[in-house]
RNA sequence: UCCGCGUUAGCUCAAUGGUAGAGCAUGCGGCUGUUAACCGCAGGGUUGCAGGUUCGAGUCCUGCACGCGGAGCCA
């Protein structure tokens, strides 16, 4: 057996035993006849104390020699120690050195983003990524309870599609055999929609992709997304449930993940105002607020960057933005009964500028009336008919929606960019490491 | 695709058109409580690439490459 006896995250139940560590040197410091060395093993964070007079001389040769990410194992008495990060610190007792790291890359100073993103492998290690990795993962965590919880059922679509969900964004195409060409995924909400109707509630996660040649902090050709679909809900049900969702995700990372957040040195109070209801506005109402702030504002436009960011900072919560024009919305948006000029359509944005995280509506449900959008949106109807079957053998009401897991994984951490909300982002300009 | 900014030591950055420097990292030495520790010494450069102007170019001009930010588009 080589696993260490305990993690450093589990010192506290520990105190005043011996314990053996495995890990790798995050930091030295070191002041004459004692050395402190900063262990970090992935749960967490510690200091190593070694005393020349305590220990043999080939045990502080190795504290002396070891360099920054070299990796080692260190057998010590746990103590309690204010000064200490994580108020535990290890009394030194031996220590091995697994394997000498040479010259790493990353110091402990500034570095710039092209040297950050050419060493994404190892800025991975570095304090403030393990937090934003720790974060991600209870907000997928905390996506997938919530859905599991309340009878939805995981569906999971095909990441190679023969067409276009929505025709218009640029798809990556790839070869496929003697078949010609395919595509891949920018969503899974079609194949969902047939999951809802064998199912009743189902939620696709997993990667999409859209050959858009972005280039801002809001975008990356590779990206996660969850999208519920749901039999039997209109609009409202729809929003009452993104309402729903985004309260549970943004209130249990408040909880367990508060250490994370501190360390990212996230303004924790914009997050506890997240709980509902919602601000729900219409787009006829998001034109006003525009128009009041000084923008030209055309009706019948969709809205930019700097229109969501004005929008959204009218709230300190996420808005719901619901009721736009049918003409700047996807084929299978249902009209609005009341207003045929408009597409039973919901985006929700984000506070403090973080612009949409979430885009969903009622599905179109008639047959003839589905068709009829094909047509305008000069669709090929063959590559459809399957989607066109679940209108024929026993439609029904039904809504969805689809969240971005990195927009999200970036409001919550406060991120300057979405490129540090996944371990490798794809980006126009960057695909390796 | 368009607009703006940038590219100098391994990294982050300085340097009126006149001998290319500092901090971090690395190596050596010092310090028994350090918190991006500190102090001393040392090594480290085809100034992104190709031209041009000039007695002289890191600095000015042209082109190219790459990066960053933004627009459009979107989650």
């Amino acid at each position: 057996m080589i696993k260490p006896s305990v993690y450093i995250k589990d010192l506290s139940k520990h105190v005043g035993e011996e314990v053996i560590l495995k890990g790798w040197l995050y930091n030295k410091r070191s002041s004459g006849k004692i050395k402190f060395l900063i262990m970090r093993d992935g749960s967490g964070y510690v200091q190593c104390v070694v005393v020349k007079n305590n220990v043999d001389d080939n045990v502080f040769e190795i504290a002396d020699k070891i360099t920054q990410e070299s990796s080692f194992e260190v057998k010590g008495k746990v103590r309690e120690e204010k000064r200490a990060i994580g108020g535990y610190e290890l009394d030194v007792i031996d220590l091995k050195l697994i394997s000498l790291s040479q010259n790493y890359p990353i110091t402990p100073k500034e570095h710039g983003i092209e040297f950050l993103m050419d060493n994404r492998h190892l800025w991975v290690r570095s304090k403030k990524q393990v937090a934003i990795l720790k974060i991600r993962h209870r907000i997928v965590k905390a996506i997938r309870d919530f859905f599991d919880s309340r009878g939805f059922v995981l569906f999971d679509p095909p990441i190679i599609t023969p067409n276009a969900c929505e025709g218009t964004s640029t798809l990556f195409e790839i070869d496929y055999f003697d078949l010609g060409k395919a595509y891949l995924t920018q969503s899974g909400q079609l194949y969902a929609e047939s999951g809802a109707m064998a199912l009743g509630k189902v939620y696709s996660f997993g990667p999409t992709f859209r050959a858009e040649k972005s280039k801002t902090r809001r975008h990356l050709t590779e990206f996660w997304m969850v999208e519920p679909e749901m039999a039997f809900y209109d609009l409202d049900d729809n929003m009452d449930l993104a309402e729903e969702f985004l309260e549970y995700i943004v209130q249990t990372v408040l909880e367990e993940r508060r250490e994370e957040l501190k360390e990212l040195e996230r303004d924790t109070s914009k997050l506890e105002k997240v709980v509902r209801p919602f601000p729900r506005i219409t787009y006829d109402e998001a034109v006003e607020i525009l128009r009041k702030n000084g923008v030209d504002f055309q009706w019948g436009n969709d809205f930019g960057g700097g229109d969501e960011t004005i929008i959204s900072e009218q709230f300190d919560k996420p808005v719901m933005v619901h009721r736009y024009p049918a003409e700047v919305k996807a084929f299978y948006m249902k009209r609005d009964p009341q207003n045929p000029k408009l597409a039973l359509a919901v985006d929700v944005l984000a506070p403090e500028g973080y612009g949409e995280i979430i885009g969903g509506s009622q599905r179109e449900d008639d047959l003839e009336t589905l068709i009829q959008r094909i047509k305008e949106h000069n669709l090929p109807q063959e590559y459809f008919e399957w989607y066109l079957d679940l209108r024929r053998y026993g439609s029904v009401p039904h809504s969805g929606f689809g969240l971005g897991l990195e927009r999200t994984v970036s409001w919550i951490c406060g991120l300057e960019h979405l490129r540090e909300a996944i371990p490798f982002p794809r980006m126009i300009y960057r695909n390796t490491p």
